[in-house]
DNA sequence: CCTACCGATCGGTAGG
DNA sequence: CCTACCGATCGGTAGG
């Protein structure tokens, strides 16, 4: 692992396990591959951290958070719809770029979360969807957006935005502020030319 | 479980695993889960199948088989890039609502297989979205799409599509050939209205 | 951060 | 499809 350094144990042991979180996902992932990677013995994990699913709660949540954040700071606006929308695209993908890791495994791995967080986790993430749906509801309403399904298009821009870090290579040519851009520019103009 | 009545054995055993690897994940799927929700012992699973992994190997490929031959089938006609990229994505979701659940582990857990299905699996996959962006390539050149980053637009595309079986309601009101000419258009001309 | 260890559970087999 | 069972591995603790 590279650029772990500057941080704390504890934070290490976090972007560890989030990195093999990401590859392997969560079920799949035990304490003594973590433990192997930092170098060190699985009951020595505990010294920093009460217990695996720990360490996928303040991954989850802290994305979770950073995300809301982000679009909170969009609905603050005047801005028109569809300004909205792209800004909200671009906040949440520097949010993710900052985060490529941690970002995977908000959006795969929350599902082995015990309750009550996986539940409070849920209505975070449906809250966060239904401000992007109530930006496209808005557009619509104006007459910026067609009358399209809003739960199709809303997913199908949440679905687009939490896969790229799959593919993503942060190390390649592309920005992610032009990649966000470009993201918004095909679902408000479309791919055909005019 | 409803409508697995006419299905042999064996099959009911794939399907049950599909819901729960769906839900669960492959890796915290047990055997004796599934052999609890069938309503046998887990020893009794293996006069069925060889091995757990061998249930994702028949899910992944059968899945990865039908969504090519949809596609093959679109390459071989002569319509516009525009439409052939309309048919592609028709075709892609029907051929998911067909088998929601199956697709839904094709998406998300075929990183459970070992080497060599891994590997082969993963060369299936980059062929069907090579063929995709094929498709895009052709529409840029010809002048019906716009000069996008056609690594971004198929990706965007292919998560669109294959998220959908995480959201989308078979007893709802919408039809998938409704919903893939919806998706269609979004992509294709946008949500600006013009 | 380590050694030593716990009970529970895992995928799978033998033999019927 | 069952009983009986295997060695391996799991998350985690006690005590230093």
């Amino acid at each position: 692992m590279i650029g772990l350094e500057n941080l704390s144990r504890k934070e290490q042991l976090i972007k560890t396990a989030a990195q093999l979180f990401k590859e392997k996902g969560y079920a799949a992932t035990s304490m003594r591959d973590l433990a192997n990677t930092l170098g060190i013995e699985a009951a020595s994990l505990y010294s920093h951290i009460k217990s695996k699913e720990e360490i996928l709660q303040s991954l989850c949540f802290e994305m979770a958070d950073k995300f809301r954040e982000s679009l909170e700071e969009v609905e603050n606006t005047n801005f028109s719809y569809t300004k909205k929308l792209r800004l909200g695209i671009l906040g949440h993908i520097q949010v993710m770029a900052r985060e490529l890791t941690a970002s995977a495994v908000f959006m795969n791995e929350h599902r082995h979360l015990s309750q009550p967080y996986l539940r409070s986790f849920l209505l975070l993430r449906i809250n966060y969807i239904n401000r992007f749906k109530k930006i496209i509801e808005g557009g619509i309403k104006s007459g910026e957006f067609k009358n399209v399904d809003t739960k199709l298009a809303v997913m199908t821009l949440f679905s687009s935005l939490n896969w790229m870090p799959h593919w993503y290579d942060p190390s390649g040519i592309i920005e992610p502020i032009e990649l966000g851009h470009q993201l918004a520019d095909m679902l408000i103009d479309g791919l055909q030319t005019k």
